[in-house]
DNA sequence: CGCCAGGTTGAAGCGCTTCAACGTCTGTGG
DNA sequence: CCACAGACGTTGAAGCGCTTCAACCTGGCG
């Protein structure tokens, strides 16, 4: 029960869940296993969950329709929400697939309880807005990062902001999350290596 | 009064609010006039109104600290919401700072007093759900831009989106937005037209 | 008229892209 | 145990597009 006792840490860290509010959502978290490769939740369909990864790294990507390339939107990873936001909140269907890209652990809830947790409690009222609150503030940081910064401020950033990604996760996921490709990642970690 | 009416028929496309839900709030949007050039809210300073553009455009925008250059990072056009939206929902400093870039009418409202119709109505507070929803998917939009489509592209996207901000907005200000230099625009907007 | 803001153009340069070749490591089967 | 294949990463060469800096054009306005 490890995964839990982590969770519920994560939550009160993130919005002041105590472990009495964290209670009342306990049995409603199922906790998956997912092999590298294995869908999160697939393009075109509405997420019906929201996941906390306790182990591995998740990538939510675009396919290019004419050349077929992937290109990655966002990176998740350890203690942190999975989840593709825009689907999810809106229970529209969803513009990218999100996938496991190690082996992961994830405790995941159904929407339909998170709602209700909502209506239930004014602590999971709040989670729900810091929720969106956050899911806003990823989406402007990409935003910001990818009009103010170069390729190579970014990727010395993510090492920085996300060390643990580059644990597993190939290279050429992380190429294409900071929207460059592989040889030039090649090119800028050399020329970083040479100072 | 005709802004109050087109306030209120935007909102009723926006989120489905009634001419009686409209009404509730009707004494607390007071019509501000903005000089190009005027600011909306300042850098570092805490937003407090959400403003309703009846008339002109505005930008958000950071200036680098090291070369004082100014970089756009959203446009607000006419008959929508110009908010800083991280600095208002979450009331701390904003990062940018928000300006008239033309001549603006604004009908505004406070950010108490829009809590307040948050608390009395359910139809605000649906309102304020699809404000911060409509704040992640232009954040998201935004992101997905820069990540996939060329400048050229973001261009002509612009212009098909948003004609109305070439109206009266200087080309070196769209070229910001677009996250390039103005002599590129130029060359962008010559190719275009040669062909 | 002369100034200034806004826009275009030229030339040089740099960084990312593209395509292709080549390492390197790992796992798998003979 | 070796051989080979496949996945991943690096490197080279050529090219293209955006940047930078500077010159220049244009229209509006005092």
């Amino acid at each position: 029960m490890t995964e839990l006792d982590n969770l519920a840490f994560a939550l009160s860290e993130f919005a002041g869940l105590t472990s009495e509010d964290f209670l009342e959502s306990e049995n409603m978290w199922k906790r998956i296993d997912y092999q590298k490769g294995d869908c999160f939740n697939e393009y075109r369909t509405v997420c019906k969950y929201l996941g906390f990864i306790s182990k591995g790294v998740f990538r939510s990507y675009i396919t290019d329709e004419k050349t077929g390339d992937e290109k990655n939107v966002f990176l998740y990873s350890e203690n942190q929400i999975v989840v593709p936001f825009t689907s999810f909140i809106n229970q529209v269907p969803c513009n990218y697939c999100t996938e496991a890209i190690t082996d992961a652990e994830v405790l995941r809830i159904n929407v339909y309880d998170l709602l209700s947790l909502y209506k239930k409690s004014h602590a999971w009222e709040r989670f729900g807005r810091l929720l969106a609150q956050t899911a806003f503030g990823v989406a402007i940081e990409r935003t910001e990062s990818l009009l103010f910064r170069t390729p190579e401020e970014r990727y010395l950033d993510l090492i920085k902001q996300h060390p643990e990604i580059f644990d597993n996760v190939p290279l050429y996921h992380i190429s294409s999350y900071l929207g460059i490709q592989g040889p030039s990642l090649s090119r800028i970690r050399k020329r970083i290596s040479d100072e």
